[in-house]
DNA sequence: GCAACACTTCTACCGAATGTAGAAAAGCTG
DNA sequence: CAGCTTTTCTACATTCGGTAGAAGTGTTGC
């Protein structure tokens, strides 16, 4: 489970781009809406509890930090599709099928 | 988007399995769960709202069928998936890291 | 054609998730 | 300690999904 809102998906974005922990201030100036600094908090603080978000208290304002890289992220997300497959050798030919040309080289080259 | 609760789920997959039009009763008999056929008859008329499921007007009892086979869905679902991801390429890259040696093997003859 | 039954639609309620933020509490700094 | 910054608590609105009764519509046997 690792379903998120849109604001929350925003956050995301937000500290997978940045790469490093950012404040709740630093988060909120940075969106693009213009949200209540609280409001901001408590998505960060339902991102952690998802384990989405790390949080390091021991600085005053705390700072946050994505718990893994988008790519990660994404790959976890595919794996968990994947995971609902009855046959996933039949899912994985067709998805292979449906990506570009360039990707399938892509992925050629990766398997050797 | 196309994320499923629970009962929406099961009558997906009851639908998948039996691969042909069924009646909201015929749902519900095959259900685990004893629920009233309005809820059957509500759950399907989400998924249709949904775009997962056809229903059949013109006989008496409506009929109601999957509009993609599940692994169709699924590899639907994947390209969602894929499709947030910022480099592509690399997300495939480390996917197909991720699956079972067999499961590669069989990637490799797929992509010749 | 109508009564009785089958089926569908409308409406509604509940709980959980998410967006939103004020009020209150806690920590810091001069 | 006073005042500011930051965090937590609490709360409300909306939406989604599970659930189903009441009311409406279609069908069928007579």
């Amino acid at each position: 489970m690792a379903s998120l809102g849109e604001l929350e998906r925003s956050v995301m974005t937000l500290l997978w781009e940045s790469g490093q922990q950012l404040s709740a201030n630093e988060v909120c100036e940075q969106l693009d809406e213009d949200l209540a600094v609280t409001t901001v908090l408590t998505v960060l603080a339902r991102l952690e509890k998802k384990g989405m978000v790390e949080r390091e208290r021991s600085t005053r304002p705390h700072r946050y930090a994505a718990t893994a890289t988008r790519e990660e992220h994404t790959v976890e997300m595919l794996n968990e599709v994947l995971g609902t497959a009855l046959d996933r050798e039949a899912v994985l030919a067709r998805f292979i099928g449906s990506v570009s040309e360039n990707e399938a080289a892509a992925l050629r080259r990766i398997l050797g």
